[in-house]
DNA sequence: CCTGCTACCTGATGGC
DNA sequence: TGCCATCAGGTAGCAG
């Protein structure tokens, strides 16, 4: 569930199912799920509380607690699911026949909340606070935000010199923004991906902010109709592909001059622009 | 501090 | 059909 908007769908759903309710007890059926912590930690410090905020911090998702809160991390692959009961959940999940791996679940007194990962990358930790934890610690601001306005967009671009690519996918500066949705800001935006952060004008940086915003509003829209369905393992966002406009296009014209989109490298990752209209 | 690279995992897909 | 290479919506950890 990988970007800003698809989590944000995931804690707006996720909100009524789970506020006030008393964590119960923790399984950790893949302890690969819950490194660098210890399983017996994160039980430790889970159960018996009660989850009292369902908020989100670029693709963090945090269940706040009583005392301190859980972070959960779905990186590429992970997502969760719903159970009535810890039965249900051991009959479906873990084993042959079905393909459904669970890491970890909280079990309160009606229904288990599984995180589930086939590639075990996604991770689930329990932290004193926000302000503990390489990765959430350091997030910049969420982009969708009221701090993430186009004056203090343009500043964070002026500090950096990497490529503009690159700036978006630093979650140290805006937090929220991956690999799909900064390749269809910056077409939005008609900016080239290889330009430097730094070399944006005022002008380019607003209409760059602008398009981030209205690219996440609009997938976030999506991601919620529908809704997601953590009882169905084989649930993901649907209907995304057709609010793309360079994402996994390639040498598909593009939707504003018609020459071939292009996929490049950089960072390690696909970039997907027009080469013609991204100045 | 910044930047760039690799590791971490599994599964789907396409070429031969 | 099988085998191999490549790709995947992400980040942590490390070296320089």
């Amino acid at each position: 569930m990988p970007e800003l908007p698809e989590v944000e769908a995931v804690a707006q759903t996720l909100r009524p199912l789970v506020l006030g309710k008393k964590i119960r007890c923790v399984h950790v059926f893949h302890p690969i799920g819950v490194k660098p912590q210890k399983s017996a930690f994160l039980a430790q410090n889970a159960e018996g509380q009660t989850i009292r905020r369902v908020t989100r911090h670029g693709k963090y998702l945090l269940l706040e607690l009583d005392r301190g809160l859980l972070s959960l991390h779905f990186r590429l692959d992970g997502q969760l699911l719903w159970f009535s009961n810890a039965r249900e959940l051991e009959v479906n999940a873990n084993r042959p026949p079905h393909n459904v791996h669970v890491d970890v679940a909280f079990e309160f007194n009606r229904g288990v909340l599984g995180f589930a990962d086939r590639r075990h990358l996604g991770r689930v930790h329990v932290f004193e606070s926000r302000n503990v934890g390489s990765g959430l610690r350091s997030l910049g601001i969420d982009a969708l935000s009221k701090e993430f306005s186009a004056k203090q967009f343009a500043q964070l671009l002026s500090q950096s010199r990497r490529p503009l690519k690159e700036f978006l996918l630093d979650q140290t500066r805006v937090a929220g923004i991956g690999n799909i949705y900064s390749c269809e800001s910056m077409w939005h935006a008609k900016i080239d991906p290889r330009r430097h952060a730094d070399s944006l004008t005022k002008k380019e940086a607003a209409r760059l902010h602008k398009a981030i915003v209205s690219v996440l509003r609009r997938a976030l829209e999506c991601c919620l109709r529908p809704a997601p369905d953590f009882r169905d393992p084989s649930w993901w966002f649907q209907g995304l592909e057709k609010i793309l406009r360079a994402y996994g296009l390639e040498d598909q014209p593009c939707r504003r001059c018609e020459k071939p989109i292009r996929r490049i490298e950089q960072g390690g990752r696909s970039t997907y622009f027009c080469a013609t209209c991204q100045k």
